[in-house]
DNA sequence: AGGGCGAGCCAC
DNA sequence: AAACGTGGCTCGCCCT
């Protein structure tokens, strides 16, 4: 008789067998899916072990004898449910070795994200940790981490059979949690968007190194000229013999050697921030300011992009963290290409391939449409059905002065309203933002909700609702958790009515984005065209010169198409303009 | 040497 | 006090 191991698995070494593994597993509503490679990057690693598990039967396929993986194609990218934890990582190794789009997908570690309601606080979301928590189930992950290029062992198989066994149980688990906590449709606009983002972290951003390199240059020396403006303000210091005094004597980036240096020109500073040091009148003030800014440039992005370019694609291929932000907005690092400096000059360094072009486009003014929507604030609704200037209504009527007789400032003034309240922001900011006293402040702030009560109303509401249910949710249902307010201090409760007034509109803002996200890739995916980049309400989509109208049409339907999912009694509006080089 | 943290600043 | 929401990155500084 056969001896029955701890976790029964196949393993799967000769090609011949995977038209059966594959009827075996078309009959399968659910399948547990998992990889172990040699590495972490997809660019730089292989697949080593393709583990598929359906209640009966564990299959681990040895990528290594089994090099063509065809039979099971039709699996992967249609038919049965896919679950897997981190559905991005397996899906951009299975793209990019074997061309494999997986779908459709159910991702654990998204799941039990969404379910947190953005409090992540002390929580991990490794396999382990979620599988602990929702299975009372521990998942041994000591040989994640061992050599899986060479021969395996008994226990590395088990491990690799054990990890996609877990996942349906534990889909289970958190397929009904989901469903209990009315999270389905959030469930499915992550778990679509998963494709798009690998395809996307995998295809990259073209920077023109030379041009970069070349701005590079140029701003050192600004910072240079700026630092020793700088550095003339502050006397020498003393006992220093002259050769010495080469070197810097001074850190300019120490906030704390800064401090001790405007003491000495008789300047006492709270901090050294913008805020502080624009009400400080001595030059010295503006020239740290200019010198700092200078210097962010240089070190964040000048010296420290060329690093990221990738040796084999020749591109950077950043990391997007698609359910760390509470908000559900997209995260993004090594490098964050959402955070570069919004100057041409820097912009237009990130380049499309010879012959291709970029395609960017945005949404207009979204987060001002949700909170139109979400309130049913009628003349906000009407202004956006109408196609009118919303800043400059809000300014006429604010002012009450005639549409067309609206000045600039009192348009900038409008503005700033508009997008300050969607931030909690309260009369004290918004009049020092506005270079007025806090009496005008708050009175333009009355002016305003005057004209939309229904605003003001969303907005109170809201923060109540965060206060006392500790629970939100976005037009797609995403639901953002809040601590209780008992336990918190004046200055804390503010700060969580802020955060609660913001979190609809980011978060709708973030949900259609991602449906967008999903949308774009489905409408470019038979085309030479790839998404490259996602900057909250803008996109970035990057092809061949000769189909950049097709493409430009079809992102922009996608776009629309995503945002009228969510908003229904406003109008959506998406620019769309084609360019060699990333601008505003 | 390297981790952790705060200050400061970039984006939307 | 500097109160405008969401992040990530770099630097200085302090710690082990």
């Amino acid at each position: 008789m056969e001896q029955k191991s701890r976790t029964d698995y196949t393993l799967i070494t000769d090609a011949e067998k995977l038209p059966k593994v594959a009827a075996v597993l078309e009959a399968a509503e659910v399948v547990g899916a998992d990889i172990e490679t040699t590495g972490l990057s997809p660019r730089s690693s292989e697949v080593r072990l393709l583990q598929l598990a359906t209640p009966n039967e564990t299959f681990i396929v040895d990528l290594l004898s089994v090099e063509d993986i065809g039979p099971l194609r039709g699996i992967l990218e249609d038919g049965p449910v896919k679950v897997l934890h981190n559905a991005k990582f397996d899906y951009a190794f299975l793209f990019w070795h074997y061309g494999i789009r997986l779908s459709p997908v159910f991702d654990t570690m998204l799941a039990a994200q969404l379910l947190s309601g953005g409090d992540h606080e002390g929580r991990s979301y490794s396999l382990d940790a979620v599988a602990g928590r929702y299975l009372d189930e521990a998942v041994d992950k000591t040989e994640q981490v061992t050599d899986w290029s060479g021969r395996l062992s008994e226990r590395q198989l088990q491990y690799a059979a054990k990890d996609a066994r877990v996942l349906l149980p534990l889909q289970e688990r958190l397929k009904s949690e989901l469903e209990l906590e009315k999270l389905k449709l959030v469930g499915r606009i992550e778990f679509g968007a998963v494709g798009a983002l690998a395809e996307m972290e995998l295809a990259g951003i073209k920077l023109d190194v030379a041009k970069w390199k070349e701005l590079e240059i140029a701003v050192r020396e600004r910072r240079d000229l700026a630092a020793g403006k700088l550095e003339s303000y502050f006397p020498e210091p003393e006992g220093m013999l002259p050769l010495e005094g080469i070197g810097p004597s001074l850190n300019l980036n120490s906030p704390k050697q800064i401090t001790d240096a405007f003491k000495l020109l008789g300047i006492e500073l709270a901090d050294t921030k913008v805020w502080t040091l624009l009400k400080v009148e001595h030059p010295a003030a503006k020239a740290l300011l200019h010198y700092r800014e200078l210097q962010k440039k240089l070190g964040t992005y000048l010296e420290t992009y060329p690093k990221y370019i990738d040796e084999k694609t020749g591109r950077i291929h950043a990391s997007f963290l698609q359910c760390r932000v509470p908000t559900g907005r997209l995260a993004c690092t090594n490098p964050n290409v959402q955070q570069i400096p919004n100057e041409d000059e820097f912009r237009s360094c990130f380049v499309a391939e010879e012959g291709n072009t970029l395609v960017i486009a945005d949404y207009s003014q979204i987060e001002l449409r949700i909170l139109a929507e979400v309130s049913e604030d009628p003349e906000f609704v009407r202004a956006f059905n109408e196609g009118e200037d919303l800043h400059r209504l809000t300014a006429s009527t604010m002012y009450s002065v005639p549409m067309e007789s609206v000045t600039k400032e009192q348009r900038s003034d409008a503005k700033r309203i508009n997008f300050g309240l969607m931030y909690g922001r309260g009369a004290k900011s918004l009049s020092a933002q506005l270079g007025t006293d806090e009496v005008r402040g708050r009175k333009l702030i009355a002016e305003y909700f005057a004209n939309y009560p229904k605003v003001q109303q969303l907005l109170h509401e809201t923060a109540d609702r965060a206060t006392k249910e500790r629970t939100l949710r976005t037009l797609a249902g995403r639901v953002r958790k809040f601590k209780p307010a008992d336990e918190l201090g004046r200055q804390e409760k503010g700060a969580l009515r802020r955060e609660a007034m913001n979190y609809p509109i980011q978060g709708a803002s973030a949900d259609i984005a991602k449906l967008a996200l999903i949308y774009i890739n489905k409408a470019l995916r038979d085309t030479e065209a790839r998404l490259i980049n996602s900057i909250h309400d803008e996109f970035v989509i990057e092809c061949p010169e000769k189909i950049a109208p097709e493409v430009s049409e079809k992102v922009k339907q996608a776009m629309t198409f995503a945002g009228e999912k969510l908003l229904k009694n406003v109008p959506v509006e998406v620019e769309v303009m084609t360019s060699k080089e990333w601008r505003k």
